[in-house]
DNA sequence: ATAGACCTTAGAGCATACTTTAAGGTCAAG
DNA sequence: CTTGACCTTAAAGTATGCTCTAAGGTCTAT
């Protein structure tokens, strides 16, 4: 298929996949005589895993090893696999951790502000920022 | 105060106050005769206004949309402060939603994968990326 | 007066992941 | 044989928020 069939059957924007190229992560399995790119049902898969993987939350780069070790599974092991998910799984932990203190801190703000037509003279919000009134881990 | 000393009393990088200057978040009040950057006690307020902002997930132009309230507080209310605050309420949520997604998605996979030396021929991790297996809301 | 700390500017570089542009070649239908 | 859809490349642009560099001016202490 060209790579407009793939983009459609992938969902993946032809321009990504060439950009995909570029990085490495999916090579068309060969160029026709009109230096047209074909790919076979082996790199839709690719695609599909490629999309799956960032919809987990790995990066381009993150992606690039485990389709490494999808690419050449006999000489890879489970441990590298479980190794780049865990590492995710502690990063994306702690992101969740900083938003929901963020979120706390928002939350505790819009909660004590009117919200009125009022001046913003006395905004609880404005003042909390200014002098860190009520920031949590504030100052 | 120099901008040397802003640095160090607002934990803010002299090349990042300059930035944020360029950026029309905080200006110094005034110039020295030799072009040095002056800094006033209100400066640094500004300057840790910022910080809090920042800390609170507020982008630079939603900081300068709270420093424009701050900076005319008169002439601007108390509604408009709490729905910048409620649009980053929710924008938040939805962060954190997508990566609890994420998370769950993840941690499925972790906990199927023997993460041991046996060759990712049979890697739970890999076939789920390849195959949709496990995967929420995967294909 | 000279070393070293500090200041100035404009502009480039970094990181991520695309997205768009420009300029052009190929192919199928009518 | 031309139109329109599709393909090609290299390179630049987008977004955010810095961070660094180069080349140079200023200030303070000795």
């Amino acid at each position: 298929m060209k790579i407009g069939d793939l983009e459609k059957l992938s969902g993946i924007s032809a321009h990504t996949l060439r950009y995909y190229e570029k990085e490495g992560l999916l090579k068309p399995s060969k160029r026709g005589e009109n230096n047209y790119r074909h790919y076979s049902q082996d790199d839709l898969i690719t695609a599909k895993f490629i999309k799956r993987s960032k919809a987990c939350g790995f990066s381009l780069s993150e992606t690039s090893s485990l389709l490494a070790i999808k690419n050449d599974k006999s000489h890879h092991v489970c441990a590298e696999a479980k190794q780049i998910t865990g590492v995710k799984v502690k990063e994306i932990e702690e992101q969740i951790q900083r938003l929901k203190q963020m979120q706390a801190t928002l939350i505790q703000l819009e909660r004590y502000c009117c919200g009125g037509e009022e001046s913003a003279e006395f905004c609880t919000i404005i003042d909390a920022l200014e002098n860190g009134n009520d920031i949590t881990g504030g100052e």
